[in-house]
RNA sequence: GCGCCAGUAGCUCAGUUGGAUAGAGCAACAGCCUUCUAAGCUGUAGGUCGGGGGUUCGAUUCCCUCCUGGCGCGCCA
């Protein structure tokens, strides 16, 4: 047992013999000052209505009951309207790096999900223009949440959804007719709600130039086709160059192909809740918390988005994921309702709240101190591969998931662009290079240091205990981050933690004393490189041995 | 009008599920390189946590209400 395990058990037997009722269960944190101490705990001021005492009162006689000398404690003491503090012994602090350096690159993984299968949706763009900024911060987002998850026990699938039917599909394709028909010398108009974008001229001069038996276009369905294709690979190319890697590839055209359109269509209306009006075919979703009917089947013959939206999320049900997690625009909302009242409407078993949904809100570009209007229709958008050509993947990365999800998020390109020395993503970078510039300086192979023999009394300066009680915090804040599928949580600690190395590096030396105090200063050396890196893979950001 | 998400330092944003004197980066000002990388460190300044009520030992955090901004509210996706 740890001695915070040990704590937590003193504190709840000292609080029962007082007389609390059970569950007692002490909440242990780190205290807002780390001068405080190692931990702290308002049990006295939770128990102190209970059990009609004062608090400071209380807290005295908890301290006096509970063995505390068990639990590693040095010194405990009341502080402000009733919190405990408690100092550790040196060795109690500092003796858990040993649990840094034996588990290595696995420090901070858990089994927690239990190999459950669980599918991550994410980017999911339709093929109908390059990846703009918003789909990078779903890039981001939806690759760190899996990460996050697999580290943690689960059994992560990153999946690809593309809108490839319906009618944005077919726009994009008279698009491109346009365009060819314009290289031919006539005159098309480019439909309602088309794409003007510079691409889709260039998609239409590669046609040409690969079809020379259609010079004017006259093959739609080709055409279209073409341009699918082209605009796939246009954004394989852009994911690729962000470093993120998809498991499987969905394609909406085959819901339709294989028939599980008209499956879904037609188990939806022997569970009972549709009903035809107006020449439509309507699902009852108010039944499920929507606040109006959807339309399944328009009057024309074909279907509403949503109608393979469910039969797509069926798939992911009957493909063994227990657990979903879409990673969407906040402008897309109104589609959760519906989705999963389109899934309980089935009764087939699907819990509730399946599938779970991260929403993000919208990025805005700012360049040169304006917005840039993001529309792809009109043909003017930044791109993801844009980005990361400007300031670089690692930097990209780390910018999108520095901020929470529901909050907005405006990236200044210009700024990314002029201060990429200063990003904080170096800060991180660099904090990682010290600590590996200490080996490769000091000539210690990193991986040789295993904590054996080292006397971690020896490490008494505060920046050290600082230090390391953020290394061993390190799991429960991974576990914390998966569970509320906040990435955000990693680049905050990243940069708190590196904050604390700096300021140890550059106070303290390593290979200039004595040897005991340096054998105890190479393991939290050693400590802190393995944190920092792990952190940096989670989120799929360079580790750099030295800059 | 209804729903969702936000409003915290000049700007961009954190705030460990209700705790102590609200933090970081950038911008501003003042210092620190003969020692493992100055892509660093130290200090100063900067706040009615959108406004107002409520819940309690205690609220940036929970509830109500108003204000402001973003996004939704199609037989578009």
């Amino acid at each position: 047992m740890t001695a915070v395990e040990l704590l937590r058990a003193e504190l709840t037997r000292a609080a029962r013999e007082l007389g609390a009722p059970d569950p007692i269960e002490p909440a242990l944190d780190r205290p807002r000052d780390p001068s405080f101490g190692d931990w702290t705990t308002n049990l006295a001021m939770v128990l102190a209505r209970p059990l009609g005492m004062k608090p400071r009162d209380l807290a005295e006689a908890l301290i006096a009951r509970a063995d505390l000398g068990r639990a590693g404690v040095r010194v405990a003491d009341i502080a402000g309207p009733g919190f405990i503090n408690f100092r550790l012994e040196g060795a109690a602090v500092a003796g858990r790096l040993v649990e840094v350096l034996r588990a290595g690159a696995a420090f901070g993984t858990s089994d927690a999900g239990h190999g459950t299968p669980v599918v991550v949706e994410f980017v999911s763009a339709n093929p109908t223009g390059p990846l703009h900024v918003g789909h990078g911060r779903q890039a981001a987002l939806g690759d760190a949440i899996a990460s996050l998850l697999g580290s943690t026990g689960w059994a992560v699938s990153r999946e690809f959804y593309y809108n490839d039917a319906g009618a944005q599909i077919q726009k994009l394709g008279a698009s491109v007719q346009a365009r060819i028909v314009e290289r031919a010398g006539g005159a098309l108009a480019i439909p309602e709600g088309g794409y003007h974008g510079e691409y889709i001229a260039e998609i239409a001069e590669r046609y040409v130039a690969e079809h020379p038996g259609d010079p004017a276009g006259h093959e739609a369905e080709r055409v279209r086709e073409f341009a699918v294709a082209a605009l796939r690979v246009e954004q394989d190319r852009d994911l690729q160059a962000f470093g993120v890697r998809f498991d499987t590839y969905y394609l909406e055209s085959s819901l339709y192909t294989d028939g599980r359109v008209d499956e879904t269509v037609t188990a939806l209306q022997q569970a009972g809740d549709t009903y035809e009006n107006d020449g439509a075919l309507w699902l009852r979703t108010t039944a499920f918390g929507d606040d109006k009917d959807r339309v399944m089947r328009k009057q024309d013959g074909t279907f509403t988005y949503f109608v393979p939206d469910v039969a797509y999320h069926v798939t992911k049900w009957r493909r063994g994921y227990t657990r979903a997690i879409n990673v969407q625009g906040s402008d897309h909302h109104s589609t959760v309702t519906r989705v999963r009242a389109g899934l309980q409407a089935l009764r087939i078993g699907i819990p509730e709240g399946y599938p779970e949904y991260v929403l993000h809100q919208l990025v805005t570009v700012v360049r040169g101190g304006e917005d840039v209007k993001l529309s792809k229709r009109a043909g003017s958008y930044v791109t993801v591969r844009e980005l990361v050509d400007d300031v670089g993947r690692d930097a990209v990365r780390y910018f999108y998931l520095m901020r929470r999800a529901d909050s907005q998020l405006s990236f200044d390109v210009d700024l990314a662009r002029t201060q990429s020395e200063e990003n904080p993503v170096y800060y991180v970078q660099m904090a990682h290079a010290r600590m590996s510039g200490i080996f490769r300086v000091g000539e210690v192979d990193p991986a040789s240091v295993t904590g054996v023999g080292v006397d971690f009394g020896l490490l008494t300066e505060p920046d050290e205990w600082e230090l390391i009680n953020a290394l061993v915090d390190y799991p429960t804040m991974v576990s914390a981050a998966a569970v509320a599928l906040e990435p955000h949580r990693l680049t905050t600690y990243l940069h708190e933690t590196a904050e604390l190395a700096h300021r140890w590096y550059h106070r303290h030396h390593v290979l200039s004393v004595e040897p005991a105090l340096m054998a105890a200063r190479l393991t939290l050396a050693r400590a802190t490189q393995i944190v920092l890196g792990n952190g940096l893979a989670l989120i799929g950001i360079s580790a750099p041995e030295r800059m």
